[in-house]
DNA sequence: GATACTAGTATACTTGAGGATACTTACTTT
DNA sequence: AAAGTAAGTATCCTCAAGTATACTAGTATC
């Protein structure tokens, strides 16, 4: 077998799924809004709002209408007084845990390296 | 021992590394362009223009300057006619293969979702 | 009656990421 | 001498992402 040359054609297809994934985490928000869901198992919008520090109401409001659009978020009224929401993540926003735990590690190691010249 | 209650404060400790890591790699191209790289080991400019579907000249320069200041990527002038550039991941920017295959492989299987859908 | 709470909405504004297009340098090929 | 090539720069421009601030509904508490 002879050997094949690596072409920009074949190289699309194998970014497209990474450029898919991209789209719909794209943005400042949506994956520390991910991660902050993932460390409470649920949340209300309000813990939300405390936590990912710097969010304001409208961005927090309008990312999780998008992460519920695409099934990662699940959003669900309780009925005190006053109402509170519960927001989770959903069993598929589960299988986006992969993405979340190789961005924490490599920032974990990244800020040693930074730390160690510094 | 009593059960704590996990505070938005503790949870910024966790999310730190995550911000980090999305400081070093927000925007369009970043991934894609350390994605490419990761597909052909080394590439020129003019085949990463190719390569990253809809990048300008522009565009691709600004971001690999930027990772070539993280160094995420390296640089280095060939002596052909006309020069050459070529483009390789550092060792360090190896380092993040595992943020790209996570990134791929939740793409494959979002997109398996979607076209069960539509 | 005034204030506080949650979960947002409404409005106005800014800014910088990214896009479009043309140009440059130094060299080679026809 | 005209055209082509690689690797960018230079300008100008647009728009959407994100910011800032104030406000609302319905209820409860002081």
């Amino acid at each position: 077998m002879e050997k094949r040359y690596k072409t920009p054609k074949e190289c699309l297809g194998k970014l497209m799924p990474v450029r898919d994934t991209l789209d719909i985490f794209q943005g400042k928000w949506k994956i520390q809004i991910i991660s902050v869901l993932m460390y409470y198992d649920e949340c209300s919008f309000k813990l939300l709002k405390e936590s990912v520090k710097g969010i304001t109401s409208k961005m927090l409001s309008k990312e999780l209408k998008e992460l519920e659009l695409n099934q990662l978020v699940e959003r669900e009224v309780i009925d005190t007084r006053p109402v509170t929401i519960r927001y989770r993540i959903t069993p598929y926003g589960e299988s986006s845990r992969d993405i979340i735990i190789a961005l924490y590690n490599w920032g974990v190691e990244h800020r040693k390296k930074i730390i160690g010249k510094e």
